[in-house]
DNA sequence: TGTACATCAGTGAACGCGCGTTCACTGATGTAC
DNA sequence: TGTACATCAGTGAACGCGCGTTCACTGATGTAC
């Protein structure tokens, strides 16, 4: 047994829990191959070494991510009120089908100095910042505030609760919490 | 020349400083000591090993920051709206004098898997939570919102555009953006 | 004042462990005839 | 159907580099007499 059965998605699905328990440093090699019944040598049949397999799996779980959220944002049928609330909606549904899997994200994004900031890929950074450009623009959002400014206070209430329930924080359900991030983003867009 | 010249702050300044600039794993003690010119032992007549002193250098730092930011937020000769808006005022000018060593808490916070979570220490976590506890107790803060929440929000509003400004994603002034900020805070936390 | 000794911050070559990476090998499966 | 060979995912011992840590040493300063 060894050509039909391929190790791939073993192999990334225990990586990614990894990284988001121990961090990109914290997690080795012989950690990773132990985990999921592999031999070390295996690994390198499918990444180049342990950093581009990190790469390659974040960017990928990001852009996963992003793709979904972004039908959700600029859904043609719904309003701007109906879009943010369902884009929060979305982001805790998200976390909660796979707690680990969105901690990967949300730990790790300090681990990559320099090519994290780098545009060009579908990251959530770029999307927001498209949302509320064309919220302005088309007045579905107040011009007051600066974009950048809207862009940071969603991000800010909707990442933070989740990076503090990951860390035992929050101890109320995550639906009550979704209801109340989605409440204080759409009072701080001044969406009515 | 030994004996009188003790190198203990330039080797700490220079640790902070690169710790924020490459992460706890991407610094080595090479690094730190070729930077401030000394010797790789001379480290270790300060400090028992590296993550020692990574935690020892955050958890200082970590104090510090929380001690003042507590004499603010607990002024007795002020109200609630103030409080707040000086706490977040004091919070941007602490990391406009010293983006680095802000950006070392920031960064770093994700960099001690189990330590970072426990409390009895002086953390800026339970020094919020506190804050809003006893707020919702006098009534100077309204009860409707989980006090976690509250904690969250606050979190969330003020770290995430320094984070961003650290990142290069704020382009306004950040005198302008803590205006900002401070009314978002205010608003969510229904103080007028 | 001068001499001998103690102290101790700082030095840096050397060490050894841990980890990422390599590569000759295995053996199950697919294919040709 | 059977035999010989090709393919290729997976193996794991071995390697070597990098990094944290050690420790015998240096030499400037302080102290005793």
């Amino acid at each position: 047994m060894s050509r039909p059965v391929r190790k791939r998605s073993i192999i990334e699905d225990t990586a990614i829990r990894l990284f988001a328990r121990k961090g990109l440093a914290g997690t080795t090699i012989k950690d990773i191959a132990e985990q999921c019944g592999v031999a070390e040598g295996t690994l390198y049949g499918y990444y180049k070494g342990k950093n581009e397999m990190a790469w390659a799996l974040f960017t990928r779980e990001v852009e996963k991510f992003t793709t979904a959220l972004e039908a959700i944002l600029f859904d043609p049928d719904k309003g701007m009120h109906e879009r943010i609330y369902a884009g929060v909606r979305f982001t805790f549904d998200y976390y909660q089908m796979d707690p680990e899997r969105f901690a990967f994200i949300l730990i790790n994004q300090h681990d990559f100095p320099e090519k994290c900031l780098l545009d060009g890929w579908h990251n959530p950074y770029e999307l927001i910042s498209k949302f509320i450009l064309k919220g302005i623009e088309d007045k579905s959002l107040p011009a007051g505030i600066p974009p950048e400014m809207m862009v940071a206070h969603l991000f800010g209430l909707i990442l933070q609760p989740l990076v503090m329930h990951r860390y035992g924080r929050i101890k109320i359900e995550l639906d009550q919490a979704a209801r109340i991030v989605a409440q204080a983003c759409l009072r701080l867009m001044e969406v009515r």
